[in-house]
RNA sequence: GGCGCGGUGGCAGAGUGGUCAUGCAGCGGACUGCAACUCCGUGUACGCCGGUUCGAUUCCGACCCGCGCCUCCA
């Protein structure tokens, strides 16, 4: 079984292999930093970090690049309201990003560029591009001619004529053709820009990708990923600019775009205002609970966010600590591999994720059932299976006892231990009426008790 | 108008031309001082109508419904 995946560009499952033999570039598109994120832009995050895991276990060396957004007009309008420089409200919602990001258990990506740095290797591609005859200048601006590019459209499957045909947008004057964008757009003194051979201003939005990926990654790249609201138009831009100014040299080999998040059936998005943000929902749910519902769902399809989602994934998750903090004294044994697992098949397959899950379980179950040498080899592959997807390791006790986001936690450990020791006192002494008290007590206060041969546990709900 | 997704049991969600997805929840039982965990058992699921077939949730066609993109968007 070797990978396989869903390529959008040609529309079926392909099997991926690298163009260096041993060496995957990968780049994914980052989000424009002027808020907090929410759950939408975290699913791309999650989905590729998952994908970078599963490629560093294929291949010896994996570049993957996470850009982030810092020029940008929606974020010069906060910063406006602000008062502040975009580059300080940029520099925040970064960290902002990246804090979020961590919580979900989220590998730091090899490179992370960051568009402001990058607007010589961006002029230059504008330039190269007018050399080329693919972009001309018009009051200030600099546009891309999609007309110079026959295969325009090719990536979201669609013809000039049919892309005009429903357009929404007014077409502005200097436009040669309704359909070409623009790669540099001139800025008034007071707004941010950068000199150019066209005067002062910035980039456009698509321009920065097709630079940075040129810059870090070189003329082609393995797999470039992002929502699917991306296949059109930003990811057809780029490869409309990179194409042309490489001279039609191919740009992406695999194309992979994650299906939407949902809200009550609907499109979550910034500009329907139905959106949760990560920082939100990590007050009540752990990173590893969001990551899970993330996951539980195949990449491509839509997945609808709901509590009920939520609840569930951290049932799952209980369930599987649960048979993880009865294995702990057990050794996992280091000399298993996951590869020769079903689990592994099914990450292969395109990230099956949730038949991934399903095999994670079944393993925890036969964990829990096996024979002390099995239970040995049966722990190993759920730890790397968990690591894999990015969940299981931590310990199932720091799990069980610590609660979401930065809420009062309530009771401290100490106190429920000592709660924990009267009661057993209690039961020594045959008084079960206050043995129940202290776990109603705890109960009450979402800490719910285990009774066992060897003590008691407990674990916050 | 063009292009494209999808409708699976209470919920989530895979998959397949012919016994079982899986998880969560529920129900019955075992275990437990009680409980939780765990274990055992437990569900006439595949939008509608036709067609192909010995057999269709799966293939084909029509229809209904929902959703998305067509220059803000992950």
């Amino acid at each position: 079984m070797t990978l396989h995946v869903y390529n959008t560009s040609t529309r079926q499952k392909e099997e991926f292999k690298p163009l260096q033999a041993g060496k995957v570039k990968m780049y994914v598109c980052g989000p424009t930093v002027y808020n907090l994120v929410h759950i939408g832009n975290a699913r791309p995050v999650v989905v590729f970090d998952t994908l970078f895991r599963l490629l560093q276990s294929e291949y010896a060396e994996v570049i993957y690049a996470r850009n982030i957004t810092d020029i940008d007009d929606k974020i010069m309008k906060a910063a406006a309201e602000n008062s502040e420089p975009i580059s300080t409200l940029a520099a925040r919602y970064a960290r902002e990003f990246e804090a979020d990001m961590a919580q979900l258990n989220n590998l730091a990506p090899t490179i992370v560029p960051y568009a402001t740095d990058h607007l010589p290797q961006m002029i230059s591609m504008v330039q190269r591009l007018i050399d080329k005859g693919h972009a001309y200048v018009a009051e200030g601006h600099v546009l891309f001619a999609v007309q110079s590019m026959a295969e325009y459209g090719q990536l979201s499957n669609r013809s000039l004529e049919d892309m005009l045909d429903g357009a929404r947008v007014e077409v502005a004057p200097y436009k040669q053709y309704a359909g070409d964008f623009v790669l540099w757009k001139p800025s008034r003194g007071d707004e941010p820009g950068w000199d150019s051979p066209w005067g002062y201003g910035r980039p456009g939005w698509h321009l920065e990708c097709s630079a940075m990926i040129e810059a870090h990654l070189g003329e082609t790249i393995d797999i470039h990923g992002g929502g699917r609201d991306l296949v059109f138009p930003h990811h057809e831009n780029e490869v409309a600019q990179s194409c042309c100014a490489h001279d039609g040299k191919e740009y992406v080999r695999y194309w992979m775009h994650n299906g939407y998040i949902n809200i009550g059936g609907e499109k979550m998005s910034k500009s329907l205002g139905n959106f949760r943000t990560v920082r939100e929902l990590l007050q009540q749910y752990k990173g590893e609970v969001i990551r899970f519902a993330l996951l539980s769902a195949q990449y491509r399809s839509e997945l609808d966010f709901s509590a009920d989602l939520l609840n569930q994934s951290k049932a799952s998750l209980d369930s599987l600590y649960g048979f993880l903090r009865d294995a702990e004294e057990v050794v996992a044994d280091p000399s298993v591999d996951i590869k020769t697992q079903p689990f592994y098949s099914a990450m292969l397959d395109d990230l099956n994720t949730p038949i991934a899950i399903s095999e994670l379980h079944q393993m925890a179950k036969a964990l829990n059932k096996a024979e002390a040498a099995e239970k040995a080899r049966l722990k190993g592959l759920i730890l790397q299976a968990g690591a894999l997807l990015g969940i299981l390791q931590q310990s199932p006790e720091a799990w069980f006892t610590s609660t979401a986001g930065s809420a009062e936690e309530g009771i401290s450990a100490a106190e429920i231990e000592a709660l924990i020791a009267e009661r057993a006192q209690a039961k020594l002494d045959k008084n079960y009426a206050r043995a129940d008290e202290v776990r109603q007590e705890l109960k009450a206060l979402g800490v719910v008790l285990e009774d066992s041969r060897e003590g008691t546990k407990w674990r916050r709900e």
